[in-house]
DNA sequence: GTTTCATGTAACTTCGTTTATTACAAATAA
DNA sequence: TTATTTGTAATAAACGAAGTTACATGAAAC
């Protein structure tokens, strides 16, 4: 998207991510409410990037998506009843959080600008193997 | 388990767990694979903490119940066609995997020993508060 | 203005994974 | 020999994520 002047469709969209335009939907419409891209609709509408590339991190799509869980594992209960769950969590807590935190900041680190960077470097690299 | 000398059912582990006894069959049978607890049948049978409370720690629980996933977000695949996706996981691969390090050096440094003696801490507690 | 294209969104279905259940064989102690 | 308990296969249920259908709304092209 980053590379293109004009919006791509959902539906164009759902084919490169191999999903469906509704799913791309409901993901961009989230991206959309954090101002990271607008939406346009009819003719020669779609989707386009507007936040500036330098300045959105992945850390910024993950909390634009809601910050879905981080962790399959873990805490089940934050105020459990049982002691040997409060005796569990006590322990875990604090390395889950910390875990996460580490995380986060790396997320922070990489902008877009820096993955579409990475993205022309590989795509030069496919080009020159096929020749 | 660890404050009873006597073998605790299936069926009583699952009452106090909130699940059922095939469940806790299951799981068990992984630790005891592991070596952590032992099985015995028939009359006064059940399940047994056999291994040194001071030495298993949440890591070896964690590998004898075979490592499950511990991230819920992350790489979908190792070695995508996608050149987006390639560039995604080239930076957040690190990042996973440091977060894993720290998070299993955690569970690494937590005996089941320390997790009796804080129960034991909060039971303690329990006790002097309803009297 | 009417047609075409595209998003917005609700409702529903499908899919995959985890967990629960049923059923029964095998082993062990009373 | 009976009561009890694990071992395990097979199946069902529950759940969440993703996919699908359907249609309303808005915008550009003709």
């Amino acid at each position: 998207m980053a590379e293109r002047g004009e919006p791509m469709t959902s539906e164009t969209l759902a084919q490169c991510l191999c999903t469906n335009p509704v799913v791309v939907r409901r993901t961009m419409g989230l991206l959309r409410e954090a101002g990271i891209v607008a939406s346009s609709r009819g003719h020669a509408g779609g989707w386009a990037i507007v936040a500036d590339l330098e300045k959105v991190t992945l850390r910024q799509l993950h909390e634009a998506l809601g910050e879905p869980a981080i962790f399959a594992i873990g805490n089940r209960n934050e105020t459990p009843e049982c002691l040997v769950e409060q005796s569990v969590n006590a322990v875990l807590d604090k390395a889950f959080a910390d875990a996460e935190t580490l995380l986060l900041d790396r997320f922070a680190n990489v902008t877009l600008a820096a993955l579409v960077a990475d993205f022309a470097r590989r795509a030069a690299v496919r080009r020159l193997q096929k020749d």
